[in-house]
DNA sequence: TATGAATGAGATTTCATTCAT
DNA sequence: AATGAATGAAATCTCATTCAT
């Protein structure tokens, strides 16, 4: 059977487990390159060997620590459109999930941002995998869209293209939040007005009145 | 005299110049880590040795390439920002500029993605000067908005903020069109989107009807 | 009592035995230093830890093997030297069991090649044992020589270092025949070929005419 | 220009050459697992670096061992076929110059044993130039074969099989020879012995009377 | 007997940087 | 300014062997 470490909280998480944590929270801070073997296994309390033995190489674990924190986040999506009353609420509570999620610390989310198919990613089938789960996110949000342009409270628009675009929109204040030192006003304030920002855009202007 | 070298288009330029291009090159494609010494001096077909006794290190040749983009990068965008009839076609023409600096080849664009401070930068001084020139840029922006909102063509908003948003659009459009092998639809089409996108946000509604 | 795997053929062995068949196939095609546990244990269906329990460490387990198909070809060019009506038959018919048996792939001969003290093995207490199973083989085929000699089917000669050439002849042969993948005419003409060449070599000449 | 060492012999060479002679002498002692990085540069009296620095890595180092002795060897083959009076002697000469290669210490023969295509060579392109050159080997006997044919001296034979093998036998002597400890009477005589027994195989007994 | 997670020493390889020429 | 041989620290990855279950 095998063996277990305690995490801060007291967990108990197995070996393997530990790892994959360590690498998120490694890969996320330092990035692919500069995340070394020793630094993953120091973090994680294992032996060095541990680390090729679960997860065969680097780039497979950077792999598996990027998909670990992409299927959490998938979650989540899912389940704040889940049950909103209109297509223009479902789409603005996916970008407030998207934004809430990726400023929360214990999420790891930087290891997406870092291990992205929008980034360095290396090996090919793995790349292929991550993009298809990209592309749930992608799709989540274009049927909100589709309902709202259905219900007619998002204005008349292509939900496929629109969806890429906010996506994209998201992506880009993301960087611009979490990677910037500097900050023009709070950071509540600027995804509020990202929010806002979206809305204008996409709303139909009926339940404004 | 400094030796010259040949670029392909049989142009005369000096080793370090041949060096400084390789550079943008290899690590726009590679990004910093992969990107090695052999690689840009074989590629520059000039020798080793030259790199360090040109530009010091590579951290200050990484700053050095992506300097040289970000500096052209703003020439373009105030020139395409001059001369526009008033605020909402400043903040357009800004737009469609960044976009389309971003996909010409020869631009280089790829190592300012690496190199910005949204990304791998270490040397702390360097990200200092970096992130001014990126704030120039944001600056540039702001402008046409405050003027947009003045003359009456931009809706009533926060101009900074706004400004960010918009750049954090920019930012987000780009790593999905450039880094994403996908296409939901063309480039061309996804584009023209952001753009209508754009306006729709912050146009006034004066010049709809 | 011992768990049994099936092999292709359906027979049904222990798995300590599998684990050595598994060794002679791998050392033989890999050598000792590119054949790993884990590519035995993988190859046998067998756990990893089974390897050191069975056969205590790596150099005993390719000894092991070795011994193995070494105790097999000695009995099989015991049987082909029995019952033969002369000297010169005898050594005859030993030079074409060997050479057969060194191209029968079921044999794992290619162990024995690795394996041999030719070759690199280390442990000196092992190496003395398999040097004395190797002079057996030597000793077969001077006996028959001697015979051969007193019963003048064979020319006068000095049987202990003509028998110690001729198996310098049968290592070569095997040698050129097994690891080289040019052949200068088929294999069949070249043993023949080898077989002719000791005839002449040894025979006296007396059943010529 | 490059740094120079001196050899015990006080011959100025290049570090690049001395990494070649540190690599012949331990691959031929070794084999190619158990000689390590560490050991060749240590013998060189050379950084560790330099070795792929100067030949790319191990496998290529190896390969370029083995052809550096195998052209000597080739050299020295031409040089005592050349001016012998007859297809016979022809022969017998380069017998004897292949078996005194083989047991010179200063040629470093035991490096082609381990690394001909006989043995563990990997990289199939210059597994390819290998067995060329060897194909020379065997050319060059088969050359003095087809003389001795024509001028009566060698029994009437088919000189390419022929050729193949006399050269088996030489392999197999060799390997019996310099890796086996134990001796069956001196190495003079084995090789004497082994002559005779190529001679008897061959001639055509014209000159024996 | 059987399993496979765990260990860590050691191997190969990379590469920024130095420096003699 | 120009060259590329030289260095060695550090990284990734391998793997025989141990051991708790």
């Amino acid at each position: 059977m095998a063996d277990t470490v305690k995490t801060m909280n007291m967990k108990t998480i197995t070996k393997k487990e530990a790892l994959l944590q360590a690498a998120k929270e490694l890969f996320g801070e330092y990035g692919f390159a500069e995340t070394t073997f020793k630094k993953i296994s120091d973090r994680a309390g294992v032996a060095l060997g541990l680390l090729t033995h679960h997860y065969g190489n680097k780039e497979k674990l950077f792999f598996a620590a990027g998909m670990d924190v992409l299927e959490h986040f998938l979650r989540v999506l899912c389940s704040a459109t889940e049950g909103t009353p209109d297509g223009l609420s479902g789409v603005l509570s996916f970008c407030r999930a998207y934004l809430e999620f990726s400023i929360d610390p214990h999420t790891n989310w930087l290891v997406l941002v870092r291990c992205s198919p929008y980034s360095d990613m290396k090996a090919s089938d793995d790349r292929e995998v991550m993009l298809r789960k990209f592309a749930e996110v992608h799709h989540l949000l274009e049927q909100q869209l589709q309902r709202g342009v259905a219900d007619g409270t998002v204005t008349k628009l292509t939900p496929s293209s629109t969806a890429q675009v906010i996506v994209g929109l998201m992506v880009g204040a993301n960087r611009t939040r979490v990677l910037t030192p500097y900050t023009y006003g709070s950071s509540e304030n600027f995804y509020t007005e990202t929010l806002t920002f979206v809305e204008r855009a996409v709303s139909s202007g009926t339940n404004r009145s």
